[in-house]
DNA sequence: CTTCTAACA
DNA sequence: TGTTAGTA
């Protein structure tokens, strides 16, 4: 449903929580950040609010970083998410999207 | 919590 | 290039 993409586009973790899930520091968040990698919202105070996705994307960054991927090629492989993308786009650019949401991603 | 600058390998 | 310390 389109409610499912709604849920996880929507902006509800603060940066603090960012960090404990992922497993990265807050500077290496705003640095993918201000790479475009990320695009967190911001509450009225300023803060960074991230999203299901934005974490899922910060996880992939941190997974491909650890292969040995420049953030160039990450940005390009992440670029697919954005929401503007429909699946049948993705498919028809010979691209599969990545289950989202999957919470067992956060803990090894 | 934020931003910014400078520094390191 | 990716990350960090120190700062305000």
């Amino acid at each position: 449903m389109n409610n499912d993409k709604l849920r996880r586009s929507s902006p509800v973790f603060p940066i603090s929580s960012a960090i404990r899930l992922t497993g990265l520091t807050a500077r290496q968040i705003r640095y993918y950040e201000e790479k475009q990698l990320v695009l967190p919202a911001r509450s009225e105070g300023g803060t960074r609010i991230f999203s299901m996705n934005d974490l899922d994307t910060l996880l992939d960054i941190k997974m491909y970083l650890e292969k040995g991927f420049k953030m160039e090629r990450i940005s390009e492989l992440l670029r697919p998410r954005d929401e503007s993308i429909d699946i049948s786009q993705l498919q028809a650019r010979g691209k599969t999207p990545v289950n989202r949401s999957d919470l067992s991603r956060f803990f090894k």
